[in-house]
DNA sequence: CGCGTCTTTGAGAAACATCAACAGCGGTGG
DNA sequence: CCACCGCTGTTGATGTTTCTCAAAGACGCG
């Protein structure tokens, strides 16, 4: 169903410009399957592992008492996730798409007894996500809501897009409200952008989960402000 | 604008923009001091140590091609800056306030051979570095200019603020336009805000860099949003 | 087929940005 | 020592974006 491409550079999907982290080498065969829905772990739970995507798509997020929520990151494949802080969890971690994950003792992260080319394998993995979030903090700070969804779409477009004759597509496994809670915009911006585009030519729906990008050019500028 | 202090022995680099680096051998205790105004390294060089903070203040920043900024952090006395991604730094690095920094071979990070306790060290700090990014997604996402204000005055007032009586009271190394590009706001907004804030008596200026906080708990009011 | 949930669309309000002018402050040079 | 200059910060008026509230349409599921 979800096009996984385990032999092309994967990263967290918000880092447009990082070439490729460490190829599918797991150090376990088959890792375990969860469902949609389901949640590998919640905020403030004892983190005793850290999970390799080997398929389908993760969402990390966070709330506030308030009920105000902000999704930290999707985890597609190739991603690592659940790296602890002070031995415990920071966000939930939910399934959006059926995944197949790998997990590894939180221990092989943080010394290097054991297995040292996993050690370095994940110190990597926790180095690439702090600079993924960097360019995420760009998104949420300084770009207007045209630009958030523009960029959203191409980065998903160039990490899990197929192409078909001459457009491409790809899945949107999350909700509107996902995304809306990823860029910082409510989920009716997020719908009205995403007609706007749909309208102008740039892109076509199949469904609301399929995205067809006509005009990958128009996109790029649009994910870079006029 | 960046002063190269001739004092300073300067090795010669390839990277025609970088101002001295500190010139030691790994690890060295006792650190190295940086101006205000100097940079210990721009976005895309070469990264080849971390650097923990002793005292002072620096900016990590990051910025569009259209000129737009975002400030990732504030980096403060005990804050360890500078984790590198496929061996390149992916910000800038600013002194704000004159600092002095110990800086790492990024050796200790990335492989425990030589030290395993300051490997150790440096694995905790990007895992805190993580969490503490999380924090700020929520800030830059899901929260309003009062409640960004607030929220940061509040995180300064906690780690910096010294108690003077019956109140507390810290310095601001950075200017409005810092704060602003930090939170997502403009200049303008970071100003009328902490105008707002003082007129309503949560807070008292000593200058335009020094802030009284005169009613903690309304300040952490704000921050939650009512 | 009916029901609940998610998405889309619309109208109006609010928050924040933008544009513009002025004030404060430190530094410099006469 | 003071006048001037440039920079940063503040304040005001106005504009735009995005949110909020509301309702209708689409889709999946039982």
């Amino acid at each position: 169903m979800y096009v996984t491409l385990p032999s092309e550079p994967s990263e967290i999907i918000t880092v447009p410009h990082l070439p490729a982290p460490p190829p599918q080498t797991p150090s376990q065969k088959g890792g375990h399957t969860w469902k949609t829905g389901q949640s590998l772990y919640h905020e403030g739970d004892t983190a005793k592992r850290v999970y390799e995507i080997v398929s389908g798509v993760l969402r990390l997020s966070r709330v506030l008492e308030n009920g105000r929520r902000q999704v930290i990151a999707f985890g597609y494949p190739g991603d690592i996730v659940g790296f602890p802080c002070n031995g415990k969890h920071h966000t939930e971690c939910d399934v959006i798409a059926k995944a197949e994950v790998i997990s590894h003792n939180k221990d092989a992260l943080e010394n290097g007894e054991g297995d040292p080319a996993l050690h370095e394998r994940l110190i990597a993995a926790a180095l690439n996500e702090i600079s993924a979030m960097q360019d995420h903090f760009m998104m949420l700070g300084r770009k207007k809501a045209h630009e958030k969804i523009a960029s959203f779409l191409m980065v998903l477009n160039q990490r899990v897009g197929v192409s078909m004759g001459s457009f491409s597509q790809f899945h949107l496994p999350m909700s509107r409200s996902d995304i809306a809670d990823f860029l910082g915009l409510t989920t009716e911006t997020v719908s009205r952008t995403i007609t706007h585009f749909r309208k102008s030519g740039i892109i076509a729906l199949d469904g609301v989960q399929t995205v067809v990008v006509l005009d990958p050019a128009a996109l790029q500028e649009m994910s870079e402000g006029e």
